[in-house]
DNA sequence: CTATATGCAAATAGTTTGCCTGTTA
DNA sequence: TAACAGGCAAACTATTTGCATATAG
């Protein structure tokens, strides 16, 4: 359930950038933050129909665009594959498992985060980082 | 024009995976080396083209995959745009200019590597790690 | 009330596949 | 001369778009 603090965020958050609180986006958001597995657009069409059978394909894409441009969600992206979405907004990296393509979230300090930054020459500004591994993660 | 040296890099890398050198790959790999800006399959198919009027689409896509799976080209994926291609086997990051569409490599040293590697838990072997900047590059 | 969002279906982009022929080791 | 690779066209998947209707502010 979103709690009322959540959907007041929610509809901030969207305000914030000239978007507006429709039923469709608070489902979606809800679908996100219930099952934090990062899941793919067909994964949350699906859990977003249970909630709401008639939601269509469209706008789950279209919601999951104004989440991830409010800056409520994050796109995480692994190769070519299909774009999976997360809900934690702390400064994080990804893991992909390969045994069991399941994503794990990586804590990244800000320290490290510094470093990363420090990398880049002098007048290059980030506007985001992404930083993924692939691999084994333990059993 | 592919050296010797890099011509006979190639075969023995390609044998050491079990594949063939064959004059598609040749072609493919020398696009890669003659200019060096993350070209897409589609950049890579035309320059290919340009030396191999007969080359096909398709077998850009297999030549790219070879080359990837023995390890002498790195495929560079930025958010859902299409894969870009790097013969650049040094550890690297990349950055990608959200003014001019352009990826430039960023020097990654072997302490900051280790410092990301330590971020994982305790027995989560990566395999691979992707460091991916966007942002505005210094004019 | 009016701009914005939804739902549906069709379109698109990137990539993969199947099948038959050509080439490499 | 096998096993592997190439060429071509069709198939597929993820995502986007156009348009008519519905809804938020």
């Amino acid at each position: 359930m979103v709690s009322d603090t959540q959907n007041s965020t929610l509809t901030q958050k969207l305000a914030d950038s000239g978007l507006r609180a429709t039923s469709q986006r608070e489902i979606v958001y809800q679908v996100l933050l219930d099952q934090r597995d990062h899941p793919s657009v067909d994964e949350v069409f699906s859990r977003a129909k249970a909630l709401m059978p008639t939601i269509s394909l469209a706008t789950v894409y279209n919601c999951l665009d104004a989440l991830v441009g409010c800056g409520l969600v994050k796109q995480v992206n692994f190769e070519r594959d299909a774009s999976r979405y997360c809900p934690n907004l702390q400064d994080h990296a990804h893991f992909h498992d390969d045994a069991t393509g399941r994503i794990v979230d990586i804590d990244l300090p800000a320290e490290v985060l510094a470093k990363l930054r420090n990398l880049l020459p002098p007048g290059y500004e980030p506007g985001s980082i992404e930083l993924n591994f692939r691999g084994r993660a333990a059993p």
